[in-house]
DNA sequence: CCACGGTGTTGCGCTCGACGAAACGCAGTC
DNA sequence: GACTGCGTTTCGTCGAGCGCAACACCGTGG
């Protein structure tokens, strides 16, 4: 009597997008972190028909989940949400990633340097996601991006990361365009020529192409074989940001995702 | 039914048990996370080891785990280690994770208890910028200092956020030291040995250094990478704080300062 | 007022899913 | 080649985790 929740005949491959096979109270207690992440706050009930699951087995594992700290409930309505545990674990993560270690001293001087944010990302499930972040000197942090996915088609760093990609990985990666703002590249022509532009001048520009009044300066960061692995990102509000002055910070940041890459071993021979 | 591998016999402690109850797997497969958050890289085997259950069964939940992309292995040998997705759950932690939001309630209870203002501060542009205040049950209001601007060596919580920063961050911050009172320190060297100690107790004082009669006890505020991202200062007339008072209060400043940066995702373990 | 619909929470048997044992493939290494 | 370590896979079994239903609680509103 095998029931219908998915080892169906003969099917080794898994195309399931959602849903990773494997043991299966662990695989909906990960759900239930996935669903507070996309959704910011759950109650149990939202939790289990979200997961197809019995409100009591929601609940089982959301009490686990909170025994070890990663999801609190909130005081007024017993609903929940992520909690510390999750910030403790991705300290953890960033910590013994090299390439964020390798990068951070980096990253600090590049700050100071220009007195703007810094930021690091890598490509991830179609969107880029920023790995580090070191608040620049001028005013309070702008917006903390750490984790966060971001379009790579309206980026800098998203650029740039798309630049070290071959023709048929883009057609897989590119979904559609979304539009952001008037100066966001949405067609496939002017994205292609565009990151033709990246690769041959070795650094990519967003001016007002996420949202407007934000420019963002970013240079790839290359391993030992060579491949963009990462992206390295200066920004900061457009009236900072003017023409002649992104020009010296293009030359602040190309320098610093070379120095970043040497450390990755890139240039060793 | 005696098992081979040892963990029945006379042994009911583990070396890191911090199994609360609940779904068993679930909570085996945190505990796989804490471990790598702790060792940074594992094997299978090492992990079944730790958490005192099978090979196997260690295998399965972090296959499980990595489905989910909170681990990944590591190219060289099959060893694990956390992965993006943690990173990816963070972003979606803090996004809603507000310095201040989190900080009020304990504030409150600081102000509560010691009866004087608390405030909480960031370094912005050479200086600290206050971003809340809560003021104590004393009927002496002191004006309200969110949103300014205040030097950064002539107050407690200057000097907590100074004492986060290295040498070559602290060169380029500290301009002319400017005199606000007989007390100020307006010499490098005694500013270097003052942010020593700060460091090294953990918290820092400020009499009448900033304004005659005014007193100020500050303690940092940390991330989940352990950096000084904040300060929380209590301050308040010298005749009130006096110096067996202050004892007392750089105790409950120390501990609720603490207590924010447990919900920031730091954690001393 | 008490019934109502909603929430999160808790015992309780039944059963299916997670477990440990053992075998497997593949590296290095003496 | 035998040995020893690793991560991985298979398989039969039994207890852990499941769904059910009842619970306590809280606003609503008839």
């Amino acid at each position: 009597m095998s029931k219908a929740f998915g080892v169906v005949g003969a099917m080794p491959d898994t195309p399931a997008p959602i849903t990773g096979q494997g043991v299966q109270s662990v695989d909906r207690a990960l759900g239930i972190l996935e669903v507070l992440a996309r959704t910011g706050e759950a109650g149990v009930t939202e939790i289990a028909v979200e997961l197809g699951v019995h409100k009591s087995t929601a609940f089982r594992l959301v009490a686990t989940l909170e025994a070890h700290r990663l999801v609190e409930q909130t005081v007024d309505r017993g609903r929940y949400r992520l909690g510390v545990g999750i910030l403790r674990l991705a300290g953890a993560t960033t910590a013994r990633l090299d390439l964020v270690q390798e990068a951070r001293p980096i990253c600090r001087k590049l700050a100071a340097d220009t007195g703007e944010t810094v930021n690091i990302a890598v490509l991830s499930e179609s969107s880029a996601l920023y790995l580090d972040q070191v608040a620049g000197s001028s005013a309070l942090q702008p917006h903390n991006w750490v984790g966060q996915h971001i379009p790579l088609h309206a980026t800098s760093n998203g650029k740039v990361l798309l630049s070290g990609l071959d023709e048929a990985q883009l057609d897989i990666l590119l979904g559609k365009l979304a539009t952001y703002t008037p100066h966001t590249i949405t067609r496939r022509g002017p994205l292609r020529e565009e990151l033709d532009r990246v690769r041959q001048q070795g650094y990519a520009l967003a001016i007002d192409e996420l949202e407007v009044g934000l420019t963002a300066v970013a240079a790839p960061i290359r391993n030992a074989h060579g491949d963009v692995v990462a992206s390295m990102s200066v920004s900061g509000p457009s009236f900072r940001l003017t023409p002649d002055r992104v020009e010296s910070v293009v030359a602040l940041v190309t320098e610093a995702a070379v120095e970043v890459s040497h450390r990755l071993g890139w240039g060793h021979r």
